[in-house]
RNA sequence: GUGGCUGUAGCUCAACUGGCAGAGCGUCGGACUGUGGAUCCGAAUGUUGCGGGUUCAAGCCCCGCCAGCCACCCCA
């Protein structure tokens, strides 16, 4: 016996679960037409330099989470770890600016993270997501929160929680940042060891720390230092989110991770998930396309994970059943093996079709089609083929007809 | 990257204080030679995750590795 190969840490076939990841997808994706979104399909690897200047370089998921490599030209490469550096980068590539603004994409793929996996974290994840690129206004971020919902209302999952907050622009955020400092000093010597660090580097991330909860919820809130106008368009965002009729809940421990991030922050919890319970999250990236060496293109966007998604879809129980073909064509003898396969050529461009490629006897035909979920089975036998009337049976009931070959698609249409 | 738990047939799990690797489900076939999802009968399938060690003897004990789960970290 050869060594089996197996598939690599973090990584997952998709088998049975094809047809959920199927139906989810094309669910998103109308949701996303509905609402003005085009598709974009970007490369799945992009420089490294992109995600350095894009995510950030003091971001958890360039410092280690990247699957970066040299190719064989002595190119950096790095598999991507999210979506939006990626759209930013293709929209300023491409000049599109000059098609007029806003300009608004959707995606979905697979994204790349070394990180050690667990339930609904893998190395290989997807995502879909929405970009809105070119309106500061409030109204580009609700409608962005409201593509959100309605892709989690699509398919049919309820029990989501909406957390909002903002983070400021590079106006007011500084303030902040000197605030928690100053909140904190006293408190360095009780603090964890991540959060020591944390202290240097990013002050923010200090909010979110589980361990040192309790000194969080008396820690400087954010929402005191903005500045007028991040105060102005938070205010409008909520406003239009309660005209909506959208709830949500204001927390200003959310501090998303990557470094893009300005002023409105989101996220949808699916509480029962465990501990990787966000299912959304998306947020306004002023300052990313100049970032990118673009012209000032103030964005939002979101993106949604298709594995805890469908994880938080089968605890609800709201996936459909699988549904087999919808007709088996079974042969009586082999003598009608022929026959058969010309029956399916010909039904195959209206139904969706199979047939016995295993030489089983009409018992086991019978056997298999009512394992593979065909809804009908049409018979072939010696009978069959001299009236030119084939024997229909519906598999759900048991009932049985003889139709000529022209009124089987009619019947099992409708 | 850190800590804890786990790994036996395709799946779920048995196998005493080390002593011949088993059951149910599923698969395939038959009972029923033109009819499935019920029942009964039969059959096939394992280097016990991988590699080493201790032992007369290891699925079980020890070490290393790999993988999965849970928590941390972080995030979708």
């Amino acid at each position: 016996m050869k060594i089996m190969i197996k598939k690599i840490k973090g990584t997952n076939d998709i088998v049975e679960d094809a047809y959920i990841w199927e139906w989810v997808e094309n669910k998103f994706k109308n949701v996303a037409k509905r609402f003005g979104f085009s598709e974009i399909r970007t490369p799945i690897f992009e420089a490294t330099e992109l995600f350095d200047r894009g995510v950030g370089k003091e971001t958890d998921i360039v410092q280690k989470e990247m699957y970066t490599f040299e190719d064989k030209g002595g190119r950096t490469i790095t598999l991507r770890p999210e979506g939006t550096a990626p759209v930013m980068r293709a929209f300023i590539e491409h000049g599109m600016t000059s098609k007029g603004l806003p300009q608004k994409f959707f995606y979905v793929g697979p994204m790349f993270r070394y990180e050690r996996p667990q339930a609904g974290r893998l190395r290989q994840f997807h995502q879909y997501g929405i970009e809105l690129i070119g309106s500061p206004l409030p109204i580009a971020d609700v409608y962005t929160i409201l593509v959100a919902i309605e892709s989690l209302k699509a398919v049919g999952l309820e029990n989501f929680k909406l957390k909002i907050n903002s983070t400021g622009c590079e106006k007011c955020r500084p303030k902040y940042r000197e605030a928690l400092r100053e909140y904190y000093k006293p408190l360095l010597p009780k603090l964890c060891d991540d959060c020591q660090t944390r202290y240097e580097k990013n002050v923010l991330r200090l909010l979110d720390c589980k361990r040192d909860a309790e000194y969080a919820k008396s820690a400087p809130n954010i929402l005191d230092y903005l500045c007028d106008d991040c105060k102005t368009h938070f205010g409008e965002l909520k406003r239009l989110l309660d005209s909506l009729g959208i709830e949500y809940e204001v927390d200003p421990s959310i501090v998303r991770g990557l470094d893009y991030y300005t002023r409105t922050v989101f996220e949808i919890k699916y509480p029962s998930l465990g501990a990787q319970d966000a299912i959304i999250g998306g947020g306004r990236y002023d300052n990313l396309v100049e970032e990118l060496g673009g012209a000032p293109t103030p964005s939002v966007g979101f993106a949604g994970g298709m594995e805890r998604i469908i994880l938080a879809l089968k605890n609800e129980k709201k996936i459909p059943p699988f549904r087999g073909v919808d007709l088996y064509i079974v042969a009586v003898g082999d003598e009608q093996r022929a026959e058969v396969l010309k029956m399916a050529e010909k039904l195959s461009s209206e139904l969706k079709v199979d047939v016995d490629l295993m030489g089983r006897k009409i018992k086991s035909q019978f056997k298999n089609a009512s394992k593979e979920m065909a809804r009908y089975t049409l018979i072939v036998g010696e009978d069959e083929v001299k009236t030119g009337l084939y024997t229909l049976k519906n598999m759900s009931d048991g009932t049985q007809t003889k139709l000529p070959i022209d009124e089987i698609v009619k019947t099992v249409k409708s």
